[in-house]
DNA sequence: GAATAATTGTTTCCTGGTTGACAATTCACC
DNA sequence: GGTGAATTGTCAACCAGGAAACAATTATTC
């Protein structure tokens, strides 16, 4: 199990590293990756719970991905709620970046045959299952 | 990959909970059982460097511990560095809580078998090794 | 052997994230 | 329908950890 979070945290310190060139954080872009799957505005309490998050969090991360315009806040007839929209600015940085984020994951999974990528899926699997 | 990064954090997570209830961090944990591990008094640098953590992060961690009496810092030959040594009080504790931490794993892990278990091992290793 | 480089521990400042409180709103139950 | 419980987004306060600067010391190089 100790190898098993240490591995993560590399993981997550290599992705902040690379996500800061862009000036986000991994979660930022998590956000991004979140609104660009699901195909349609969703509301910030249903983001924070997808990428286990607070709700405080979620509103600074969609402040600044709304003054950087990749995010639109936009009224709902649940008047507690904002739905959260990509923009087609936001779209097309997801997409343009998508073969570098892509290309930085096989580069840190390389270590691993393609036989191997697809067990450890499966074992990832069987962890995150509640 | 992404999912390995999920469980990761969960696990840290789960850890920090579980931590909190001595009123230490993982971290703070980590530091007693490296200690506890080496056998002998090592640096603070030392300990930054198996932990992946900066030294000033270490300089706070050791004065928690130390306030708690779980660690003593020597002065070395070397008038740079702090040697810090785990006292009785400190391996008592360790001793204590190892039970309490097997436990916690074996938790985390108990979805996946034993011959499961042995095969995440070896693929964590293979990513970790440089 | 003097001068420059490298290492150690600490302090200060910054940052990303959580917790807890809050007002606004909606839901549930009588 | 009206009242108490739940939910949503936000804000303030706080916390763990990192980066940079620093003084003290040791290593290296000429």
């Amino acid at each position: 199990m100790i190898r098993l979070m240490r591995v993560g945290d590399r993981l997550w310190r290599a992705s902040d590293e690379r996500f800061g060139r862009w000036g986000l954080t991994d979660n930022h872009y998590n956000v991004l990756r979140i609104l660009n799957g699901a195909g349609e505005p969703i509301s910030q309490a249903e983001i924070g719970r997808q990428m286990l998050s607070s709700r405080a969090n979620v509103t600074k991360l969609i402040d600044l991905l709304e003054e950087r315009k990749f995010v639109k806040r936009l009224p709902c007839e649940d008047r507690r709620v904002n739905l959260v929209e990509l923009t087609d600015e936001g779209a097309k940085f997801v997409e343009e970046t998508a073969a570098d984020v892509i290309g930085f994951a096989n580069e840190e999974m390389k270590r691993l045959t393609r036989e191997e990528q697809k067990t450890l899926f499966s074992l990832m699997g069987k962890l995150l299952d509640e």
